[in-house]
DNA sequence: CAGGGCAAGTGTCTCCATGACACGAACTGT
DNA sequence: ACAGTTCGTGTCATGGAGACACTTGCCCTG
């Protein structure tokens, strides 16, 4: 291909990358955020995020600031790009666009202690988080929406969950995710008729009646939109 | 707010907006295309787009582009974003990165002549399109499938046709998306069940029973994903 | 070791949406 | 008036989704 130079129109913008990142802890649907360390928003939450390097792939992007701001060393089950939010003056430093990321971390990705310019990590509850820097409310609220929308159709809620794991376990993701709670029967029904779920061992779970414990089936994967 | 500069490891990038946008034409499913006049990719086709004007935003940078490239006047029916291409090599000039958009064009929206930097622009059929540059070819198949999961969902079809349109015609559309066909019965069946469609006056078609006319109602949108 | 507490597990029925399927009705042009 | 062409219509079978209550198995306490 040949090499030319940019045209002089082509507005040069700051290209930026911010996570969504879900994980399911307590029974409830989380969300991480990082405290800013510098202007603007210094010490507001905010999802974290960042600028993309030169010569690196917007999904590589997202990766590395997810892992060098928040100490989270486990791969993200998923993570797919999803909108991308570019209005003249979301930021006050100048144009740029960031283009929004979905994660979902798996079970047991508590320890997050922050890194790189932030002052700390922690998790919020996805659905009541605190206020947001810059225009992050806004990109939450779709991260959810498209989270919603992945749920039925790609499978993504054992992504939140160990290899090994039981119905009720797996029907709390559901049910945190919609924000509503589910028909147990029908849950069962629906989740094992899909033939995505083998069973295996057995556990106790402290009081009642053991549940049975399953895992995901080979050859399960599903497709993108 | 504050007014700070932009840090330096903020990677600049050329800022552009690519628009797939489609129209029935007849009976067929078509997408709009410019011939570039410039290098890289001179004399390709490609699916019109450019570079974000400053203080623009991307929606309108759309709109725009849609216009000048194209001099197609109306108002698209539909405009949304679907997906951002940034990968490192994607064009030759240096880093640039594309939000591209899905547009839907009225019925009528013909003549197009091309303007700008073009050569010209042409219809041509969505599911066969000629090679394309860059990498507009992946972006047009991404296209395609959003435009068929808003199908049923946003009653994105409706936008493709005039104000008062027959359900055959409407039908079709459907088709085109699809690229499958459709059960005459079922289809009615299901469309006049949403409540969407009022009839009104009645009218010709040079051959065979006169069909009815239809009319969208009154109180009828859809959300967003 | 007996009984209470607690969560897991299980089946039926109804309702609605979808898909398969064939013929008569209305108009045009020759 | 006849042929050609397109519009318009109903039924049945199937499958998925949602409402709904009781029994099972284990733990803990008395």
């Amino acid at each position: 291909m040949e090499t030319l130079a940019l045209p002089p129109q082509a507005t040069q913008v700051g290209l930026a990358v911010d996570v969504a990142a879900f994980a399911m802890h307590g029974g409830e649907l989380q969300v991480l955020l990082v405290q800013r360390g510098e202007l603007p928003h210094a010490r507001d939450w905010a999802l974290p995020g960042g600028f993309v390097h030169p010569g690196e792939d917007l999904h590589e992007a997202a990766l590395r600031e997810l892992r060098t701001e928040t100490s989270v060393t486990l791969e993200p089950r998923h993570l797919e790009q999803f909108y991308t939010f570019g209005a003249p003056g979301r930021d006050p430093r100048g144009r740029i666009v960031s283009v929004a990321h979905l994660a979902v971390l798996a079970h047991g990705t508590v320890d997050v202690t922050g890194g790189g310019h932030t002052l700390g990590a922690g998790w919020f509850p996805a659905h009541r988080p605190p206020a947001l820097a810059f225009d992050h409310a806004a990109i939450l609220a779709r991260a959810l929406g498209r989270l919603r929308v992945r749920l039925d159709y790609a499978h993504l809620a054992l992504e939140f969950l160990p290899d090994t794991f039981t119905l009720p376990e797996l029907q709390r993701v559901h049910e945190a995710i919609l924000d509503r709670p589910l028909d147990k029967r029908n849950f069962r029904k629906r989740l094992l008729a899909q033939g995505l779920l083998v069973p295996s061992g057995e556990r106790r779970s402290g009081v009642g009646r053991p549940a049975q414990l399953y895992r995901r089936a080979k050859g399960a994967k599903a497709a993108a939109l």
